[in-house]
DNA sequence: CAGTTCGTACAGAAAAAACCGTACAAACGA
DNA sequence: TCGTTTGTACGGTTTTTTCTGTACGAACTG
Protein backbone atom coordinates (compact mmCIF):
# COMPACT_ATOMS: atom_id res chain seq x y z
CA UNK A 1 0.00 0.00 0.00
CA UNK A 2 2.85 2.70 0.93
CA UNK A 3 5.13 1.38 -1.41
CA UNK A 4 2.42 1.56 -4.18
CA UNK A 5 2.24 5.34 -3.47
CA UNK A 6 5.53 5.81 -3.71
CA UNK A 7 6.20 3.89 -6.89
CA UNK A 8 2.97 5.05 -8.89
CA UNK A 9 4.05 8.82 -9.15
CA UNK A 10 7.46 7.97 -10.25
CA UNK A 11 6.13 5.51 -13.15
CA UNK A 12 3.34 8.51 -14.40
CA UNK A 13 5.97 10.92 -14.49
CA UNK A 14 8.74 8.57 -16.82
CA UNK A 15 5.53 7.97 -19.14
CA UNK A 16 4.83 11.64 -19.00
CA UNK A 17 8.47 12.38 -20.57
CA UNK A 18 8.40 9.28 -22.85
CA UNK A 19 5.35 10.09 -23.78
CA UNK A 20 6.10 13.73 -25.18
CA UNK A 21 9.43 12.62 -26.76
CA UNK A 22 7.56 9.87 -28.47
CA UNK A 23 4.71 13.29 -29.68
CA UNK A 24 7.55 14.56 -30.66
CA UNK A 25 9.38 12.17 -32.77
CA UNK A 26 6.22 11.51 -34.66
CA UNK A 27 6.06 15.33 -35.52
CA UNK A 28 9.45 15.26 -36.67
CA UNK A 29 9.25 12.63 -38.73
CA UNK A 30 5.56 14.25 -40.25
CA UNK A 31 7.18 17.27 -41.03
CA UNK A 32 10.14 15.88 -43.44
CA UNK A 33 7.80 15.43 -46.23
CA UNK A 34 7.82 18.81 -47.05
CA UNK A 35 10.04 19.68 -49.83
CA UNK A 36 12.71 22.13 -49.20
CA UNK A 37 13.38 24.95 -51.11
CA UNK A 38 14.96 24.18 -54.38
CA UNK A 39 16.03 20.48 -53.19
CA UNK A 40 14.88 18.07 -55.82
CA UNK A 41 12.22 15.72 -53.73
CA UNK A 42 14.11 12.00 -53.45
CA UNK A 43 12.61 9.58 -52.18
CA UNK A 44 11.07 10.20 -48.37
CA UNK A 45 11.69 7.02 -47.34
CA UNK A 46 15.84 7.84 -47.34
CA UNK A 47 15.07 11.17 -46.28
CA UNK A 48 13.10 9.70 -43.28
CA UNK A 49 16.33 7.57 -41.88
CA UNK A 50 18.75 10.24 -41.93
CA UNK A 51 16.26 12.73 -40.12
CA UNK A 52 16.39 9.41 -37.80
CA UNK A 53 19.88 9.47 -37.77
CA UNK A 54 20.83 13.10 -36.94
CA UNK A 55 17.76 13.14 -34.56
CA UNK A 56 19.90 11.53 -31.48
CA UNK A 57 21.95 14.26 -31.86
CA UNK A 58 19.39 17.19 -32.21
CA UNK A 59 18.10 16.42 -29.22
CA UNK A 60 21.14 15.53 -27.11
CA UNK A 61 22.06 19.38 -28.34
CA UNK A 62 18.74 20.26 -27.05
CA UNK A 63 19.52 18.82 -23.68
CA UNK A 64 22.73 20.45 -23.44
CA UNK A 65 21.80 23.69 -24.39
CA UNK A 66 18.73 23.55 -22.15
CA UNK A 67 21.54 23.30 -19.37
CA UNK A 68 22.40 26.88 -20.98
CA UNK A 69 19.11 28.23 -19.87
CA UNK A 70 17.52 27.86 -23.28
CA UNK A 71 14.49 26.36 -24.07
CA UNK A 72 14.35 22.74 -25.24
CA UNK A 73 13.02 23.44 -28.38
CA UNK A 74 15.72 26.28 -29.23
CA UNK A 75 18.19 23.76 -28.75
CA UNK A 76 16.19 21.26 -31.23
CA UNK A 77 16.14 24.08 -33.70
CA UNK A 78 19.72 24.67 -33.59
CA UNK A 79 20.16 21.29 -34.00
CA UNK A 80 18.28 20.95 -37.16
CA UNK A 81 20.17 23.81 -38.35
CA UNK A 82 23.68 22.71 -37.27
CA UNK A 83 22.69 19.53 -39.60
CA UNK A 84 21.14 22.04 -42.28
CA UNK A 85 23.70 22.64 -44.84
CA UNK A 86 21.84 25.82 -46.42
CA UNK A 87 20.68 28.71 -44.75
CA UNK A 88 17.02 28.08 -43.70
CA UNK A 89 14.04 30.14 -44.30
CA UNK A 90 11.25 30.69 -41.49
CA UNK A 91 9.25 28.90 -43.17
CA UNK A 92 11.63 25.75 -43.74
CA UNK A 93 12.64 26.11 -39.51
CA UNK A 94 8.72 25.96 -39.37
CA UNK A 95 8.18 22.55 -41.19
CA UNK A 96 11.01 20.93 -39.91
CA UNK A 97 10.42 21.64 -36.42
CA UNK A 98 6.22 21.36 -36.92
CA UNK A 99 6.08 24.80 -34.78
CA UNK A 100 4.45 28.51 -35.67
CA UNK A 101 6.61 30.23 -37.80
CA UNK A 102 5.87 33.12 -34.73
CA UNK A 103 8.24 30.58 -32.27
CA UNK A 104 10.47 30.44 -35.11
CA UNK A 105 11.02 34.33 -35.50
CA UNK A 106 11.36 34.60 -31.90
CA UNK A 107 13.61 31.56 -31.71
CA UNK A 108 15.97 32.12 -34.02
CA UNK A 109 16.08 36.04 -33.42
CA UNK A 110 17.34 34.52 -29.63
CA UNK A 111 19.50 32.08 -30.84
CA UNK A 112 21.15 34.74 -33.44
CA UNK A 113 21.49 37.26 -30.07
CA UNK A 114 23.45 34.49 -28.39
CA UNK A 115 25.52 34.48 -31.41
CA UNK A 116 24.74 30.73 -32.22
CA UNK A 117 22.90 31.90 -35.46
CA UNK A 118 23.69 34.36 -37.69
CA UNK A 119 21.35 35.96 -40.65
CA UNK A 120 23.17 35.40 -43.79
CA UNK A 121 22.28 37.53 -47.52
CA UNK A 122 21.64 35.63 -49.82
CA UNK A 123 21.32 37.23 -53.65
CA UNK A 124 17.64 36.98 -55.46
CA UNK A 125 16.20 35.47 -52.02
CA UNK A 126 13.91 38.21 -50.32
CA UNK A 127 13.34 35.96 -46.98
CA UNK A 128 15.47 36.47 -43.89
CA UNK A 129 18.02 33.06 -44.38
CA UNK A 130 20.01 31.88 -41.04
CA UNK A 131 22.60 29.55 -40.50
CA UNK A 132 24.30 28.10 -37.88
CA UNK A 133 27.63 29.08 -36.56
CA UNK A 134 29.67 26.73 -38.30
CA UNK A 135 32.84 27.33 -36.32
CA UNK A 136 31.88 25.60 -32.61
CA UNK A 137 34.91 27.15 -30.88
CA UNK A 138 33.69 30.94 -31.85
CA UNK A 139 29.65 29.79 -30.36
CA UNK A 140 31.36 28.89 -27.34
CA UNK A 141 34.26 31.54 -27.00
CA UNK A 142 31.35 33.87 -28.05
CA UNK A 143 28.45 32.47 -25.91
CA UNK A 144 30.43 32.85 -22.32
CA UNK A 145 32.38 35.68 -23.22
CA UNK A 146 28.76 37.51 -23.84
CA UNK A 147 27.34 36.11 -20.54
CA UNK A 148 30.26 37.09 -18.46
CA UNK A 149 30.48 40.57 -19.74
CA UNK A 150 26.45 40.87 -19.20
CA UNK A 151 27.06 39.54 -15.33
CA UNK A 152 29.95 42.07 -14.79
CA UNK A 153 28.26 44.72 -16.35
CA UNK A 154 25.25 43.97 -13.93
CA UNK A 155 26.71 42.77 -10.53
CA UNK A 156 29.36 45.97 -10.77
CA UNK A 157 26.37 48.71 -10.81
CA UNK A 158 24.84 47.06 -7.96
CA UNK A 159 27.98 46.16 -6.18
CA UNK A 160 28.76 50.26 -6.33
CA UNK A 161 25.22 51.34 -5.30
CA UNK A 162 25.66 48.70 -1.95
CA UNK A 163 28.95 49.34 -1.43
CA UNK A 164 27.88 53.30 -1.30
CA UNK A 165 24.88 52.19 1.05
CA UNK A 166 27.06 50.26 3.40
CA UNK A 167 29.81 53.21 3.92
CA UNK A 168 26.99 55.47 4.45
CA UNK A 169 25.50 53.31 6.82
CA UNK A 170 28.84 52.93 8.26
CA UNK A 171 29.42 56.54 8.94
CA UNK A 172 25.51 57.10 10.86
CA UNK A 173 26.41 57.53 14.46
CA UNK A 174 23.90 55.16 16.82
CA UNK A 175 25.35 52.01 15.24
CA UNK A 176 25.94 49.29 17.37
CA UNK A 177 29.54 47.86 17.59
CA UNK A 178 28.63 44.50 16.37
CA UNK A 179 26.41 46.10 13.16
CA UNK A 180 29.59 47.55 12.64
CA UNK A 181 31.36 44.77 12.31
CA UNK A 182 29.31 43.27 10.21
CA UNK A 183 29.11 46.34 7.86
CA UNK A 184 33.08 46.17 7.81
CA UNK A 185 33.17 42.61 6.68
CA UNK A 186 30.01 43.24 4.50
CA UNK A 187 32.77 45.82 2.97
CA UNK A 188 35.22 43.07 2.59
CA UNK A 189 33.27 40.38 0.90
CA UNK A 190 32.21 43.22 -1.66
CA UNK A 191 35.92 43.92 -2.17
CA UNK A 192 36.50 40.38 -2.98
CA UNK A 193 34.25 40.37 -5.01
CA UNK A 194 35.40 43.32 -6.71
CA UNK A 195 38.52 41.54 -7.42
CA UNK A 196 36.51 38.60 -9.13
CA UNK A 197 34.90 41.12 -11.17
CA UNK A 198 38.45 42.29 -12.28
CA UNK A 199 39.24 38.72 -13.10
CA UNK A 200 36.44 37.86 -14.89
CA UNK A 201 36.80 40.81 -17.35
CA UNK A 202 40.32 39.31 -17.84
CA UNK A 203 38.28 36.18 -18.67
CA UNK A 204 36.26 37.91 -21.09
CA UNK A 205 39.18 39.71 -22.73
CA UNK A 206 40.89 36.35 -23.47
CA UNK A 207 38.38 35.12 -24.90
CA UNK A 208 36.85 37.66 -26.99
CA UNK A 209 40.76 38.10 -28.69
CA UNK A 210 40.70 34.43 -29.17
CA UNK A 211 44.30 34.10 -27.07
CA UNK A 212 42.34 31.57 -25.26
CA UNK A 213 43.27 29.12 -28.42
CA UNK A 214 46.77 29.89 -27.62
CA UNK A 215 46.38 29.18 -23.98
CA UNK A 216 44.53 26.00 -24.25
CA UNK A 217 45.28 24.95 -27.98
CA UNK A 218 42.93 22.95 -30.51
CA UNK A 219 44.16 19.43 -31.15
CA UNK A 220 44.74 18.32 -34.66
CA UNK A 221 42.92 15.96 -35.05
CA UNK A 222 40.72 13.14 -33.25
CA UNK A 223 40.03 9.88 -33.75
CA UNK B 1 -6.37 54.34 -31.61
CA UNK B 2 -3.60 52.48 -33.33
CA UNK B 3 -1.09 53.71 -30.95
CA UNK B 4 -2.99 53.57 -27.80
CA UNK B 5 -2.88 49.51 -28.45
CA UNK B 6 0.86 49.39 -29.38
CA UNK B 7 1.84 51.17 -26.46
CA UNK B 8 -0.46 49.96 -23.27
CA UNK B 9 0.49 46.65 -23.59
CA UNK B 10 4.28 47.62 -22.70
CA UNK B 11 3.20 49.69 -19.73
CA UNK B 12 1.12 47.07 -18.56
CA UNK B 13 4.48 44.44 -18.83
CA UNK B 14 6.34 46.93 -16.95
CA UNK B 15 4.18 47.30 -14.26
CA UNK B 16 3.91 44.10 -13.77
CA UNK B 17 7.93 43.58 -13.55
CA UNK B 18 7.98 46.58 -11.64
CA UNK B 19 4.80 45.28 -9.02
CA UNK B 20 6.83 42.13 -8.81
CA UNK B 21 9.79 43.41 -7.68
CA UNK B 22 7.83 46.28 -5.37
CA UNK B 23 6.06 42.82 -3.16
CA UNK B 24 9.26 41.02 -3.05
CA UNK B 25 11.39 43.91 -1.26
CA UNK B 26 8.57 43.61 0.98
CA UNK B 27 8.59 40.07 1.57
CA UNK B 28 12.43 40.84 2.13
CA UNK B 29 11.88 43.49 4.90
CA UNK B 30 9.29 41.23 6.78
CA UNK B 31 11.42 38.55 7.14
CA UNK B 32 14.32 40.71 8.86
CA UNK B 33 12.52 40.41 11.79
CA UNK B 34 13.59 37.04 12.44
CA UNK B 35 16.28 36.69 15.28
CA UNK B 36 18.97 34.89 13.68
CA UNK B 37 20.51 31.88 15.85
CA UNK B 38 22.63 32.79 18.83
CA UNK B 39 22.76 36.60 17.58
CA UNK B 40 22.25 38.75 20.06
CA UNK B 41 18.64 40.66 18.75
CA UNK B 42 20.27 44.83 17.85
CA UNK B 43 17.84 47.12 17.14
CA UNK B 44 15.74 45.55 14.32
CA UNK B 45 15.89 48.80 12.79
CA UNK B 46 19.44 48.29 12.13
CA UNK B 47 19.38 45.31 11.01
CA UNK B 48 17.10 46.54 8.51
CA UNK B 49 19.00 49.13 7.33
CA UNK B 50 21.72 46.95 6.75
CA UNK B 51 19.52 44.60 5.04
CA UNK B 52 18.08 46.88 2.69
CA UNK B 53 21.54 47.74 1.58
CA UNK B 54 22.71 44.35 0.50
CA UNK B 55 19.29 44.16 -0.94
CA UNK B 56 20.81 45.45 -3.77
CA UNK B 57 23.60 43.62 -4.69
CA UNK B 58 21.87 40.31 -3.48
CA UNK B 59 18.88 40.99 -6.32
CA UNK B 60 21.84 42.25 -8.79
CA UNK B 61 23.00 38.20 -8.00
CA UNK B 62 20.22 36.87 -8.37
CA UNK B 63 19.37 38.32 -12.10
CA UNK B 64 22.61 37.52 -12.71
CA UNK B 65 22.68 33.95 -11.60
CA UNK B 66 19.21 33.60 -13.66
CA UNK B 67 20.70 33.74 -16.88
CA UNK B 68 22.88 30.88 -16.03
CA UNK B 69 19.70 28.72 -15.84
CA UNK B 70 19.09 29.21 -11.83
CA UNK B 71 15.19 30.55 -10.65
CA UNK B 72 15.79 33.62 -9.34
CA UNK B 73 14.66 32.92 -5.61
CA UNK B 74 17.70 29.95 -5.75
CA UNK B 75 19.57 33.10 -6.67
CA UNK B 76 18.46 35.37 -3.62
CA UNK B 77 19.24 32.05 -1.48
CA UNK B 78 22.33 32.69 -2.88
CA UNK B 79 22.92 35.72 -2.26
CA UNK B 80 21.20 36.09 1.33
CA UNK B 81 24.17 33.16 1.98
CA UNK B 82 26.84 35.55 0.42
CA UNK B 83 26.51 37.71 2.77
CA UNK B 84 25.88 35.85 5.64
CA UNK B 85 28.84 35.51 8.01
CA UNK B 86 28.16 31.85 9.63
CA UNK B 87 26.45 28.99 7.93
CA UNK B 88 22.83 28.77 7.89
CA UNK B 89 19.94 26.48 9.01
CA UNK B 90 17.26 25.80 6.56
CA UNK B 91 15.15 27.44 9.05
CA UNK B 92 16.95 30.89 9.09
CA UNK B 93 16.76 30.72 5.01
CA UNK B 94 13.34 30.34 5.50
CA UNK B 95 12.64 33.10 7.66
CA UNK B 96 15.56 35.53 5.49
CA UNK B 97 13.39 34.79 2.43
CA UNK B 98 10.30 34.19 3.31
CA UNK B 99 9.88 31.19 1.54
CA UNK B 100 8.89 27.36 2.50
CA UNK B 101 11.31 25.59 4.22
CA UNK B 102 10.61 22.65 1.82
CA UNK B 103 11.58 24.93 -1.23
CA UNK B 104 14.90 25.75 1.07
CA UNK B 105 15.66 21.94 1.09
CA UNK B 106 15.52 21.52 -2.59
CA UNK B 107 17.27 25.28 -3.50
CA UNK B 108 19.83 24.38 -1.02
CA UNK B 109 20.36 21.23 -2.65
CA UNK B 110 20.85 22.81 -6.25
CA UNK B 111 23.04 25.39 -5.09
CA UNK B 112 25.00 22.36 -3.43
CA UNK B 113 25.12 20.39 -6.56
CA UNK B 114 26.64 23.33 -8.12
CA UNK B 115 29.11 23.67 -5.97
CA UNK B 116 28.13 27.43 -4.81
CA UNK B 117 26.87 26.70 -1.51
CA UNK B 118 28.44 23.39 0.33
CA UNK B 119 27.30 21.68 3.86
CA UNK B 120 29.53 22.36 7.20
CA UNK B 121 29.61 20.36 10.22
CA UNK B 122 29.71 22.01 13.47
CA UNK B 123 30.17 20.24 16.83
CA UNK B 124 26.92 20.10 18.92
CA UNK B 125 24.55 21.34 15.96
CA UNK B 126 22.12 18.96 15.12
CA UNK B 127 20.68 20.85 11.85
CA UNK B 128 22.10 20.63 8.82
CA UNK B 129 24.57 23.91 8.17
CA UNK B 130 25.17 25.25 4.76
CA UNK B 131 26.87 28.02 3.79
CA UNK B 132 28.15 30.22 0.40
CA UNK B 133 31.92 28.99 -0.89
CA UNK B 134 33.75 32.33 0.32
CA UNK B 135 36.14 31.54 -2.83
CA UNK B 136 34.06 33.06 -6.14
CA UNK B 137 37.13 32.26 -8.01
CA UNK B 138 36.46 28.10 -7.28
CA UNK B 139 32.82 28.64 -7.23
CA UNK B 140 33.11 30.30 -10.78
CA UNK B 141 35.53 27.62 -12.22
CA UNK B 142 33.85 24.72 -10.86
CA UNK B 143 30.76 25.89 -11.98
CA UNK B 144 30.98 25.73 -15.40
CA UNK B 145 33.93 22.37 -15.53
CA UNK B 146 31.21 20.64 -14.14
CA UNK B 147 28.35 22.10 -16.77
CA UNK B 148 31.01 21.65 -19.82
CA UNK B 149 31.95 18.14 -18.23
CA UNK B 150 28.40 17.34 -18.61
CA UNK B 151 28.16 18.71 -22.06
CA UNK B 152 31.03 16.42 -23.26
CA UNK B 153 29.50 13.22 -22.19
CA UNK B 154 25.62 13.96 -22.96
CA UNK B 155 26.88 14.58 -26.60
CA UNK B 156 29.53 12.36 -26.92
CA UNK B 157 27.48 9.82 -26.10
CA UNK B 158 24.62 10.57 -28.56
CA UNK B 159 27.42 11.98 -31.47
CA UNK B 160 28.58 8.41 -31.79
CA UNK B 161 25.07 6.85 -31.79
CA UNK B 162 24.20 9.25 -34.51
CA UNK B 163 27.39 8.86 -36.21
CA UNK B 164 27.13 4.97 -36.26
CA UNK B 165 23.51 5.25 -37.86
CA UNK B 166 24.81 7.67 -40.61
CA UNK B 167 27.69 5.16 -41.34
CA UNK B 168 25.21 1.84 -41.03
CA UNK B 169 23.12 4.02 -43.57
CA UNK B 170 26.09 4.79 -45.98
CA UNK B 171 26.27 1.44 -46.43
CA UNK B 172 22.58 -0.07 -47.55
CA UNK B 173 22.60 -0.23 -51.39
CA UNK B 174 19.56 1.39 -52.78
CA UNK B 175 20.83 5.22 -51.39
CA UNK B 176 20.94 7.95 -53.88
CA UNK B 177 23.94 10.08 -54.41
CA UNK B 178 22.49 13.09 -53.22
CA UNK B 179 21.70 11.54 -50.02
CA UNK B 180 25.04 10.32 -49.70
CA UNK B 181 26.69 13.46 -50.33
CA UNK B 182 24.47 14.80 -47.50
CA UNK B 183 25.75 11.95 -45.27
CA UNK B 184 29.06 12.36 -46.10
CA UNK B 185 28.44 15.85 -44.76
CA UNK B 186 27.27 15.28 -41.91
CA UNK B 187 29.70 12.90 -40.78
CA UNK B 188 32.09 15.57 -41.61
CA UNK B 189 30.14 17.91 -39.14
CA UNK B 190 30.14 15.53 -36.45
CA UNK B 191 34.29 14.96 -36.67
CA UNK B 192 34.45 18.54 -36.15
CA UNK B 193 32.19 18.66 -33.14
CA UNK B 194 34.23 15.91 -32.07
CA UNK B 195 37.42 17.97 -32.16
CA UNK B 196 35.31 20.75 -30.44
CA UNK B 197 34.26 18.51 -27.44
CA UNK B 198 38.12 17.15 -27.29
CA UNK B 199 39.08 20.75 -27.19
CA UNK B 200 36.58 21.57 -24.45
CA UNK B 201 37.77 18.45 -22.49
CA UNK B 202 40.92 20.17 -22.16
CA UNK B 203 39.19 23.54 -20.73
CA UNK B 204 37.67 21.82 -18.37
CA UNK B 205 41.00 20.01 -17.49
CA UNK B 206 42.35 23.52 -17.59
CA UNK B 207 40.08 24.96 -15.26
CA UNK B 208 39.91 21.95 -12.76
CA UNK B 209 43.01 21.60 -12.04
CA UNK B 210 43.44 25.74 -11.52
CA UNK B 211 45.84 25.47 -14.79
CA UNK B 212 43.61 28.74 -15.43
CA UNK B 213 44.52 31.06 -13.04
CA UNK B 214 48.00 30.60 -14.57
CA UNK B 215 46.74 31.66 -17.89
CA UNK B 216 44.85 34.05 -16.56
CA UNK B 217 46.36 35.78 -13.41
CA UNK B 218 43.89 37.05 -10.57
CA UNK B 219 44.41 40.66 -9.91
CA UNK B 220 46.29 41.74 -6.89
CA UNK B 221 44.41 44.36 -5.81
CA UNK B 222 41.56 46.75 -7.65
CA UNK B 223 40.94 50.55 -6.50
C1' DC C 1 -0.98 52.22 -56.79
C1' DA C 2 -3.27 47.75 -55.40
C1' DG C 3 -1.88 43.18 -54.33
C1' DT C 4 1.53 39.95 -52.30
C1' DT C 5 4.77 38.23 -49.30
C1' DC C 6 7.34 38.45 -44.95
C1' DG C 7 8.43 39.05 -40.32
C1' DT C 8 6.86 40.27 -35.83
C1' DA C 9 3.69 42.24 -31.77
C1' DC C 10 0.40 40.79 -28.95
C1' DA C 11 -3.18 38.42 -26.32
C1' DG C 12 -4.69 34.25 -24.93
C1' DA C 13 -4.13 29.06 -24.40
C1' DA C 14 -1.23 25.29 -23.20
C1' DA C 15 2.69 23.46 -20.87
C1' DA C 16 6.20 23.70 -17.47
C1' DA C 17 8.19 25.32 -13.32
C1' DA C 18 8.29 27.04 -8.83
C1' DC C 19 6.34 26.74 -4.60
C1' DC C 20 3.73 25.20 -0.56
C1' DG C 21 1.58 22.16 3.05
C1' DT C 22 1.21 17.65 4.55
C1' DA C 23 3.05 13.53 5.81
C1' DC C 24 6.58 10.58 6.87
C1' DA C 25 11.31 8.46 7.70
C1' DA C 26 15.56 8.94 10.06
C1' DA C 27 18.23 10.54 13.77
C1' DC C 28 18.37 11.88 18.24
C1' DG C 29 17.21 12.40 23.36
C1' DA C 30 14.85 11.34 27.55
C1' DT D 1 11.04 2.70 24.45
C1' DC D 2 8.41 6.73 23.13
C1' DG D 3 8.36 11.44 21.98
C1' DT D 4 10.98 15.29 19.33
C1' DT D 5 13.34 17.33 15.97
C1' DT D 6 14.92 17.64 11.26
C1' DG D 7 15.06 16.98 6.35
C1' DT D 8 12.72 15.51 2.24
C1' DA D 9 9.09 13.15 -1.06
C1' DC D 10 4.99 14.15 -3.07
C1' DG D 11 0.46 15.90 -4.68
C1' DG D 12 -1.77 19.99 -5.58
C1' DT D 13 -1.79 25.06 -6.44
C1' DT D 14 0.05 29.20 -8.15
C1' DT D 15 3.16 31.50 -11.14
C1' DT D 16 5.97 31.66 -15.22
C1' DT D 17 7.24 30.32 -19.63
C1' DT D 18 6.35 28.64 -24.07
C1' DC D 19 3.70 28.47 -27.99
C1' DT D 20 0.00 29.65 -31.23
C1' DG D 21 -3.27 32.34 -34.24
C1' DT D 22 -4.53 36.71 -35.59
C1' DA D 23 -3.50 40.95 -37.21
C1' DC D 24 -0.75 44.39 -38.96
C1' DG D 25 3.32 47.18 -40.82
C1' DA D 26 7.05 47.09 -44.01
C1' DA D 27 9.05 45.75 -48.19
C1' DC D 28 8.58 44.20 -52.50
C1' DT D 29 6.09 43.30 -57.36
C1' DG D 30 3.50 44.08 -61.25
Amino acid sequence: MTLSWSVLPCETFVQKKLYKRFILNILGYWSIGASPRGVSQVGSNEESKLEEARQEYIESLSETMEMYGLSPSMGRLYGIMFFHEDPMTLDEMRSRTGMSKTSMSTGVRALSRLKLVHKKWQKGVRKDLYEAEHDQFRSFVEFFAQQWEKEIQINRKALAKTEQNLKRLLEEEDISPETTDRIRKDLEKLKEAKRYYAWLERMVDVFESGKIFDLVSIPEDTE
